[in-house]
RNA sequence: GCGGGCAUAGUGUAGUCUGGUUAUCACAUAGGCUUGCCAAGCCUAUAACCCGGGUUCAAAUCCCGGUGCCCGCACCA
């Protein structure tokens, strides 16, 4: 499906909006509507089962959204994560500096250094546009973070944060206490982040407020223990970056075993891979073709990232591969900036007595880009039916409840669909029009049961309390008795879970 | 942020060039009749010219500004 017409389907069926859609829309924000909240909640449900539950000794916190500047300062956001900012000390106003530039400067001040721009608004006469003065400021970085002033007085500064990442760094002191000093600790965040995107574009893809959930692993770098043996026999679908430069697009599948022995890869980075790898294959249901772990190379990723591969999917609406997640090796660059800015020595004892800084493992996951790439590739047109196959265990609705005659069934229906409720499986029920008309909604919705009441669950017989269930994708039904059902629905939106480490 | 394109009911659209009736049609939605296990039929109803300004006797239509969306470039720490 094209991105318009996907983008249509999700607005039309309540999964999301725009936010302040009745006052033409804000760029980059939009909000998630009853089927988008629930898939939402549902899919950081499956994430946490599988990255959180990994291990005993990860866990999941939930952390504020605003950073105190010397957060950002030591993280190194409130230098790199700019564009820069000419102000005039006249009157007070800002511009970037491109703008103030481009009669001396034409091409633009890409690749500049602040000092670089600052000479030239110095030495080139430059004035500011709208008052005429040539009181401009060296130039400032613009921050892409979003600031807010903080504390009654005005005078500090905090920042929405641009990432969930740092909030697990600076929780590394207390869990490590609270983790009862177990090395590899995992910290986790799921949350809202926020970025003054330059040009937010393709919906979901590149938003000015999103969800990411983020698994941060500290470990000893003398060691990092997996059970290899597991993922050995797994067939990755890599694009490598050496791969890459002689121009191959298309992945090539390697074992885990194999992409070890090639030398550069240690085992720890290679089980973390393949564990991501078939999250989004086998818990998420991507196609395995359309997946591929793309490598960035030292050039693309950013310099503290040692070893980076983005996981792709390709989808139709944006034609092409896009990522939806990412496993990085930091090193020792996260803890060692905040022991620096905080003047606390992060570093830990191990129980032989060596001090270490634990280095740190990042699986990162865009929750919103996921949702997306899930109506992209599960959402079907089967002819005339649009059917959403959502794997059970994440469609934002279990079971739709139908009474097939509603003034003969309808009483008898609202009671399986309280019960079911009770039992707390998602339930929708609908009575209005055609029974073909309410399979066919939940079909779009991704519900992958129905359940009709007819005349032979309230005629005495043998049919009696018994009722027919539905099945999404083959669209056959069978006749179960009321009693099975909750077993039934239960059993399939039960979770995929890993083995511990 | 730059360049190009687009904007009419919930969705898809006709009308815009060449200003002039009550803004077209389909689907969807709601109610009714009928039917009773896969979007059937008939009747009825709700529902739109992105926002602001200008030109004109008259603006969905022409002009200006804004906003939003799409495509490329740049950006994506």
């Amino acid at each position: 499906m094209k991105s318009d017409e996907l983008y249509a389907l999700l607005r039309r069926r309540g999964v999301l909006w725009p936010t302040a859609e009745i006052y033409g829309g804000a760029q980059g924000l939009y909000d998630y509507g009853p089927l988008g909240a629930a898939l939402k909640q549902r899919l950081e449900r499956a994430w946490t089962a599988w990255f959180v539950g990994l291990s005993h000794d990860f866990y999941l916190i939930d952390p504020a959204e605003l950073l105190p500047e010397a957060v950002v300062r030591a993280s190194g956001h409130l230098e790199n994560f700019t564009d820069p900012e000419v102000v005039c000390d006249q009157c007070r106003t800002s511009f970037r500096a491109d703008t103030v530039l481009e009669k001396v400067r034409p091409e633009g001040v890409d690749g500049l250094a602040p000092a670089e721009i600052g000479a030239l608004v110095r030495d080139r006469g430059v004035t500011c546009p709208r008052c005429g003065s040539t009181a401009l400021s060296v130039p400032r970085p613009f921050s892409l973070m979003f600031g807010v002033d903080f504390g009654v007085a005005g005078t500090e500064r905090a920042y929405l944060r641009p990432e969930t990442a740092q909030n697990s760094y600076l929780a590394f002191a207390r869990m490590w206490d609270v983790g009862r000093r177990a090395l590899p600790l995992g910290v986790a965040v799921i949350g809202w982040v926020y970025r003054n995107e330059i040009a937010p574009r393709q919906v979901l893809f590149r938003m000015r407020a999103f969800t990411q959930a983020e698994l941060q692993i500290f470990f000893d770098p003398a060691g990092f223990p997996v059970p290899f043996d597991r993922v050995r026999d797994e067939r990755l679908p890599v694009l490598r970056a050496a791969r890459r430069e002689s121009g191959a697009e298309s992945p090539e599948w390697v074992s885990a075993a194999d992409l070890v022995a090639a030398g550069d890869l240690p085992e720890f980075y290679v089980f973390h891979l393949a564990h991501t790898y078939r999250f989004y294959r086998d818990v998420l249901g991507y196609p395995a073709d359309r997946i591929r772990l793309f490598e960035k190379s030292e050039r693309e990723r950013a310099f503290y990232n040692r070893i980076q591969f983005d996981v792709e999917v390709h989808l139709e609406s944006l034609s092409g591969f896009k990522e939806l997640g990412a496993v990085h090796y930091r090193g020792d660059y996260d803890l060692g900036r905040h022991g620096e800015g905080s003047g606390k020595d992060l570093s830990v004892t191990r129980p032989d007595g060596r001090k270490v800084l634990p280095h740190v493992l990042e699986l990162t996951f865009g929750v919103d880009r996921n949702l997306w790439a899930l109506a992209d590739t599960h959402l079907a047109n089967e002819g005339e039916r649009t059917v959403w196959k959502l794997p059970a265990y994440l469609a934002p609705v279990t079971v739709g409840v139908f009474p097939l005659i509603p003034k003969a069934h309808a009483e008898a229906a609202l009671r399986v669909a309280d019960e079911l409720t009770a039992a707390g499986i998602s339930v929708r029920y609908d009575d209005a029009g055609t029974i073909g008309k309410r399979y066919a909604r939940m079909d779009e919705a991704g519900t992958p049961f129905c359940v009709t009441v007819d005349g032979e669950t309230v005629a005495e017989g043998p049919n009696h309390d018994t009722v027919t269930l539905r099945d999404r994708d083959s669209r056959q039904q069978s006749r179960v008795g009321r009693a099975a059902l909750v077993d039934r629905l239960r059993s399939a939106d039960a979770l995929v879970r890993p083995a511990r480490l």
